[in-house]
DNA sequence: GCAATAGTGTCTTTAAGACACTATCAT
DNA sequence: ATGATAGTGTCTTAAAGACACTATTGC
């Protein structure tokens, strides 16, 4: 028995088997005013019409022998640009994980891959409302999750994992700095910790750690200072010299 | 329109986009002998035959409105049933996410939510088999990851990215206590850490970090020791209060 | 006794937390 | 000068790493 033989007998028996839909959902969160704020968008349609709901959409599985169709991390990235305007190159994503809990959508089984997105302050007032008339807006995210407003189907427990695994990788990876600007303050940094974290960073203590990400060369100095209303502040830039995340499968 | 009237019309047109097949695929891990292993099986059939694979099957997927099939979970706490022959109630598991690249599966388009599962030493041995004519066998990870034999599919980046997470969690969850017998020596756990970090643990200071579980109440004292060819050694008793993971969806 | 593992103690280094303090800007 | 934020220094405590040491068993 040949290869192909193998293949198209295994398709015959694999039809056999139902299948799920399998869809992306976003979590994209940006820092605005020292507080993490989420994207969602009010939902056009029943189920769950008018209630909010995390961005998300069908993953694009090809038909052919030679098209499988696009990544899962293609699609959430197509998914963030139709909804926020963002230029690829911009967002940094990483997966959640999957969540298909039989019933989580009423009318057929769907499994969601969640990827977390996250945006630059600059970006972040380029979000729109997408292709669909969906609405979409920042909602505050407190340090009391329970403040959280009710969402469509499983997204709150999404949302959960998403703040979770954020708060777990904050100080081993380079997420932090994707919530700065390129060219950032020691207080930039020290708010989307805190912000992230849900509590208030000590400024000196902040500034030991950073001072050790300095000399470790993960950051670096530049000679220039941002003007406040207040004493100006050296501005300093992301050298990218921390493990990357995994954000889809690097197969 | 009334509610089902939508459903009806949304499943027309979700019917209308290709849907990819979904599997769980299962990195089961125990500790032998102080060394990692993980259980593969010999694959009968193309493609990849005679390579060594992950165990894994489909998710049943209902195909009505009433049943939509099991959860990723139940999905893989069964696969792990037919394969070790566990009782169900004793197996540990953790998604580590979903792995989608198209063309990872060369007869078709296949997304698998990879999930870990701890086994306890007992339990390890009883692993055969399962009801294909597949061949289980038990493999030794040594710290040096560049030694894992290559795998059939995209399974090497699931086990890679399985052993990370269980670095990543072994200091913040009850994980490593999955991995060792209900009553235990520090010297048990001690192997375990060292297994999943792939470095030798220092008997004095790992008793430190075994004394604070102590006095948090993470483990508890028993009145027996194990008689061991040398000195006997003071049995331990696992509390359960840490984190327990999220296995699955919690919905 | 000897080999082997269980278990203890100590010194050093690193990093976190709390908090007082100085510096420099706009107004 | 004053308010506000930038930035510095110090003391204490928690925990990791390295490593020398003692204790108790089987043989």
């Amino acid at each position: 028995m040949s290869d192909s033989d193998f293949i198209a007998s295994y398709r015959a028996k694999a039809a056999q088997y139902a299948k799920p839909s399998v869809t992306v959902d976003l979590v994209i969160f940006t820092v605005m005013k020292g507080q993490l704020h989420l994207l969602l968008i009010e939902r056009g349609e029943a189920p769950f019409k008018g209630e909010l709901a995390l961005p998300g959409g069908f993953v694009g599985v090809g038909d052919t022998f030679e098209d499988q169709g696009e990544s899962l991390e293609t699609a959430a990235r197509r998914e963030l640009v139709e909804e926020t305007q963002v230029s690829l190159e911009e967002a940094w994503l990483e997966q959640v994980g999957a969540f298909g809990q039989p019933g989580r959508d009423p009318r057929m089984r769907v499994i969601s891959v969640a990827y977390t997105a996250l945006l630059k302050p600059g970006l972040a007032s380029s979000a729109r409302g997408g292709t669909d008339a969906a609405q979409a807006m920042w909602i505050p995210i407190t340090d009391d999750l329970s403040t959280l407003p009710p969402l469509a189907f499983d997204h709150q427990t999404i949302v959960r994992a998403a703040i979770e695994q954020l708060q777990h990788r904050l100080a081993t990876s380079g997420i932090a700095f994707q919530l700065v600007p390129t060219a950032f303050t020691i207080g930039d940094l020290r708010d989307v910790w805190a912000a992230i974290l849900g509590i208030p960073q000590d400024p000196g203590n902040f500034r030991r750690r950073f001072v050790r990400m300095l000399s470790d060369g993960i950051i670096r100095e530049t000679p220039e200072f941002r003007k406040t209303s207040t004493k100006p502040a050296r501005l300093y830039r992301f050298e990218g010299a921390t493990d990357s995340g995994r954000t889809g499968e690097l197969s």
